[in-house]
DNA sequence: TCTAAACTGTGTCCGTCAGATACAGAGTAC
DNA sequence: GTACTCTGTATCTGACGGACACAGTTTAGA
């Protein structure tokens, strides 16, 4: 999307600067956290597609171009809005073994990227992580010290359990946005009168129909993934 | 991104909708094969950003407004370029067990999410899918038939390796595009001089770098992954 | 064979948006 | 108090998606 020529100088600064001190000039009217908030509530209602500078300028009673004081350009704001919508990560749980860590730390990365569905779309490409972004990466980490891991394994677990959430969330919110419940209803009607065609589907989605289970694809998943992690790491315990 | 006013009844005919017959005006000059694939080699090469009706048309020597006529607008025609791009499953490997069928599908499917790295950004958000996007699923509950999964646990797994192929298929594009070599190194250099504030993190750099393991984020998950849903049709087996 | 209808590609126009630039006022350091 | 610097503003541009009316082309039906 607007991953194009992104200065990530510029970028890294607005990530990762510290508040500078006294200036000369006029006192800026702004906070970037403000700058921020105004653009997620903006896309929180309206998706990235109604996020435009003007509706955040008029929404702070300031001109468009006043933002570019702050911010050099559309996507680094989306970059900001997405450290801040995220925030800092949750203390761990405490008496909590690694897999109630994950478990945990999974549902809470889920929960905010159902928060603010325009996350999802501000999360591809690549992109030059803040400072939120690690403290969630360094809570995975942490949970998997001591687990015979290798510091590999510990950071591909990280990328699995982000990818299941973000994933997740995105279904959650496609199957929120349209009038029919479930997930199934959707490909149900367009398997009308094509059953030949995809047979084993049709099997699946009347047996899924016939279960009436409701969505689970987040539970299933992450019950799935923390089980092969879980086996991994006695078998790593085994041979040592 | 477009996923605002999209039509849903022309979307639909215009991924379902089968050849109609011999029509009244004169002969169109186009295919939408020849429009999708136009547009899939310049996405290719510079990303949705990239790509505009304007150059889709001059690839074709046609007007913008012509491509009107076969595509309802710039998302049908990014609905249409990734029904294309990903084109049909490939056969499922015979004499292969679930489990082989299932790990040779997600590499599949990450291949294609390689080949077209814009294709990430299309899929966030509510779409309908196309035929090719369900033969694909098709294969997945297929594959898992007769295993002892229910309807919506199949399906459930086809969310769970969907999302993984395709999360990191964006992973392994980001390091592709940044000049430096590993995922790690611009983590490392986020790190210097903040090594007490991620600690976990650090150190698991640290040892990921002497392991000098390469890139095998794709793998391991899909074997953590493979080995949960292993497990659970284990246990299914056993209780019954 | 002729005519009317339907479909195609084109030219022109509009609204929206991101961003560049020049400028006037505000506040601070010397 | 003066010069410098930073802030917010006003104005403008270029790119893009898409609407609309029109002219040319091909076929269906008389």
């Amino acid at each position: 999307m607007e991953t194009g020529g992104t200065d990530n100088r510029r970028l890294y600064e607005l990530l990762w600067g510290t508040p500078s001190g006294p200036r000369r000039g006029p006192r800026p009217t702004l906070t970037l956290d403000a700058i921020a908030r105004s653009g997620i509530a903006i896309a929180d209602a309206d998706g990235l597609d109604g996020l435009t500078m003007q509706r955040v300028a008029e929404s702070l009673d300031v001109t468009k171009m006043a933002l570019y004081r702050y911010v050099p350009g559309k996507a680094e704001l989306v970059a900001l809005m997405l450290e801040t919508a995220m925030g800092e990560p949750p203390p761990p749980r405490t008496g909590a073994d690694w897999r109630g860590q994950l478990d945990d730390w999974a549902r809470q990365l889920f929960d905010r990227f159902r928060r603010h569905p325009w996350a999802n779309a501000a999360t591809v490409g690549p992109r030059l992580p803040g400072p939120n972004e690690l403290a969630w990466l360094e809570r995975v980490v942490a949970a998997l010290t001591g687990t015979g891991l290798t510091g590999g394994e510990q950071l591909d677990v990280a990328v699995l359990l982000v990818g299941h959430a973000r994933n997740l969330a995105q279904h959650a919110t496609a199957t929120a946005e349209t009038p029919r419940q479930p997930r199934e209803a959707g490909f149900a009607t367009l398997l009308r009168g094509r059953e030949e065609r995809f047979p084993a589907l049709d099997a699946a989605l009347r047996s899924a129909a016939a279960e009436a289970a409701g969505d689970q694809a987040l539970d299933f998943g992450l019950a799935r993934i923390l089980d092969g992690i879980e086996a991994l790491i006695a078998a790593r315990a085994a041979t040592r």
